[in-house]
DNA sequence: TTGTGTTTTACGACCTCC
DNA sequence: GGAGGTCGTAAAACACAA
């Protein structure tokens, strides 16, 4: 079963929005977005960071494929969709990478989302999210503050509901007493809020493999332990593994007994390279026929990412996937730590 | 409401690299 | 030895059909 609710921004489609104003949607966009920006490099600030991957690094992210934030991408490619109405012009509190630029509308879903839940701007919010760690087992640096419990968070995964809208009304898991916890237990784990996974996915879709510097920024900027992020990115590329592994053995997907992606499918991609995998994150059912019809135009046209205000040499000269992700017993085949920071 | 399947956090085991 | 990689798995959180 494909649930909906796994793509890192059907989450926005159920629990982003809020408001009548705020028609945001996990759209097609955030798939072909998502698609296009696995195993993108790390940014130039990285880069030339001393603290930044070796030059080894460059034989997977060659110069001429560092990101140049393209601005004016996000705003174009949702605020022109009729779906989408304004969605304010805010900026990523995290924004500094152009992985983050690039999800700038991405931001300004959430932010403007923020605004009606929290009464605030995310660039505020996000100062405000980290809760002193909770330590939960001894030599770690484990920490799960999980959700902030000071500030009212937006749910996780609200009670699906009948109406497109109705779910914003809900209350949330994480609004209720003690968020991040779970019901049973205190500390087995914590259910990472709306804006901690939109900021990680943001920067899981501009690298996979996230350097130590980044690692600690996301860290403090979104109350997680580094342990956490780094948990979260070999969870994420598991998933990611998990569901290219699906495409490779021609498993189709299927959305109400429709076929909406197979072996075949990632072959006659334009983009041999783009991982598709991301595409079975499928969209809410309320997309559906959006989200297929998107695709399609995508296929057909080749998706011109300068159009899209993406970068059309990571679209044409995208590296080979990352890390050959064989088995554990070829872990050598996966960047050295090491060597990535 | 309940049962079932999937996804999300988190960990341990084992690996390579420095 | 310590870092972080993958793989496999546990258990909570969640979606959805019956």
């Amino acid at each position: 079963m494909v649930s909906y609710y796994n793509h890192p921004f059907a989450m926005y489609q159920k629990n982003h929005s809020s408001g009548s104003n705020l028609p945001y949607s996990a759209s097609p966009s955030a798939a072909w977005y998502s698609s296009n920006y696995h195993h993108q490099p790390p940014n130039a600030a990285q880069f030339l960071d001393p603290d930044g991957p070796p030059q080894h690094m460059y034989h997977h992210y060659a110069p001429h494929m560092l990101p140049q934030p393209s601005p004016d991408w996000g705003h174009d490619n949702y605020t022109s969709s009729p779906q989408n109405g304004s969605l304010g012009t805010g900026s990523s509190g995290l924004g500094n990478s152009p992985g983050a630029a690039a999800f700038l509308s991405l931001n300004q879903a959430a932010s403007a989302q923020n605004e009606s839940n929290n009464h605030h701007h995310m660039n505020d919010a996000i100062p405000s999210l980290p809760s002193p760690p909770v330590t939960v087992h001894s030599g770690s640096d484990m920490s799960s503050p999980g959700a902030p419990s000071s500030s009212p968070q937006i749910s996780s995964r609200p009670t699906p509901v009948k109406s497109p809208y109705e779910w914003m009304k809900k209350p949330s898991y994480q609004s209720q007493p003690n968020p991040g916890k779970t019901r049973t237990k205190d500390k087995y784990r914590v259910v990472y809020t709306d804006h901690q996974r939109l900021e990680l996915e943001k920067e899981f879709h501009y690298t996979r493999y996230i350097t130590i510097r980044r690692k600690a920024e996301l860290a403090q900027a979104l109350g997680l332990s580094e342990r956490q992020v780094k948990i979260w990115f070999q969870n994420r590329r598991a998933k990611d593994r998990k569901q290219k592994k699906k495409i490779d053995a021609g498993i189709p997907i299927s959305m109400n007994g429709q076929t909406i992606l197979t072996q075949s499918h990632v072959n006659s991609s334009c983009n041999p390279h783009s991982n598709l995998s991301s595409l079975l994150d499928v969209k809410p059912k309320l997309e559906q026929s959006l989200h297929l019809q998107h695709l399609h135009q995508m296929s057909a046209m080749g998706m011109n990412m300068s159009q899209m205000g993406l970068h059309p040499h990571l679209h044409s000269h995208l590296p080979p996937p990352m890390p050959p992700t064989s088995s554990a017993s070829h872990p050598q085949s996966s960047p050295s730590p090491m060597l990535m920071n």
